[in-house]
DNA sequence: TGCCAGGCCCTCTTTAGGGCCTT
């Protein structure tokens, strides 16, 4: 058996239970490298609970270990780092961290998700925040190593966030932390492994017939042509209710309006105005995507923007084509 | 030998050049 066909066999399980379904991968390949003698390990990153705008909180049960990789890891390092670290077994034993999940606790994400709340008109949206970390910059040469998603709308499985095996050298560990070492393994999933439980995650995000806006900074130029070429290079198709919204010209917007100290238009730049603080590593995704899920909700506020006019914002991967196109000709 | 990411925005702009943003 093929590992890809394996993990496509994991679509068969439940919607809306993709705790469920990281497990269950852990569970396949379990018996998976039992079958074949291997010493298989899965290392899933993702999908625990935070209890966010309402959601419950719930202790995460997956069977789990703690491992910390990579150069210089030590015990000082933050939690956030403890967590991204931690190392997933299907044999092993619980581990929750509390104080991470209570930090997860604070973070407000009201405008947004009450106006979808109170539109009807809106009510068919899901807003996920997310980030990506790279082997490097160019979109053709390089790959994904690290992708986190956060749905706005909170609640049980509100995010999703694994490490991805680049089956190349990590060359820029100084700027993420994440090295070649803890990506190149077995147990850490390929994309063309990821790829159909990813889709599978944002199915179970999305409202019956309704479109996805995939938030991200600098969205147009690097994350959204990251996925849309790592998603062409196992021939998948972006889903058409795909939407994505950059962070970026939202930044200059609030600079040409006034009235702002913001000098610069990036991340680190906006988390400083608003004071937000960065619980961990900065440049790791998930870190990334907390920060972004607040300034949003702070740029939004600040630009008087509604969910209609982020929608008016957003472009689709036909879009990036087109002006693509119009350019080379 | 030359290239080494690429799209957007601004300007000492106008089809060019440079800076910014993402890892």
């Amino acid at each position: 058996m093929k590992t890809g066909s394996m993990i496509f066999s994991l679509l068969h399980v439940p919607r809306f239970r993709i705790q469920s379904l990281a497990n269950c991968w852990g569970e396949t390949f379990h018996s998976f490298s039992t079958t074949c003698g291997n010493n298989y390990n899965v290392r899933l990153l993702g999908s625990r609970i935070y209890g966010l705008q309402g959601g419950q909180r719930k202790k995460w049960t997956r069977p789990i270990t703690t491992n910390i990789e990579g150069k210089g890891s030590t015990k000082s390092k933050s939690i956030k780092h403890e967590i991204l670290s931690e190392t997933i077994l299907a044999n092993a034993t619980v581990n929750v961290n509390k104080r991470q999940l209570d930090k997860s606790q604070e973070i407000q994400y009201c405008d947004i998700q009450q106006e979808i709340a109170e539109n009807k008109d809106l009510s068919s949206y899901t807003v996920i925040v997310f980030d990506i970390e790279t082997t490097g910059f160019s979109r053709e040469n390089e790959r994904i190593i690290e992708i986190a998603l956060r749905d706005l709308q909170g609640g049980e499985n509100s995010t999703f966030q694994t490490l991805v095996n680049p089956q190349c050298k990590v060359p820029n560990s100084h700027i993420h932390g994440i090295t070649t070492h803890m990506v190149n393994k077995p147990g850490v999933p390929r994309m063309e492994d990821l790829i159909p439980i990813l889709l599978q995650y944002v199915r179970s995000r999305e409202k019956p017939g309704g479109d996805v806006i995939f938030v991200a900074h600098n969205a147009r130029c690097f994350d959204v042509p990251f996925i849309i070429n790592e998603l062409r290079r196992y021939s998948v198709e972006i889903p058409p209710n795909w939407l994505f919204l950059d962070t970026l010209p939202l930044a200059r917007e609030l600079i040409k309006s006034g009235g702002t100290t913001l000098s610069s238009t990036s991340l680190a730049a906006l988390r400083d105005l608003y004071g937000i603080k960065v619980d961990g590593s900065a440049h790791r995704a998930m870190v990334d995507v907390n920060a972004l899920s607040l300034i949003l909700s702070r740029l939004t506020s600040d630009l008087k923007l509604t969910l209609s006019d982020l929608v008016k914002k957003s472009f689709t991967e036909s879009d990036i084509i087109n002006s693509k196109n119009k350019k080379k000709n």
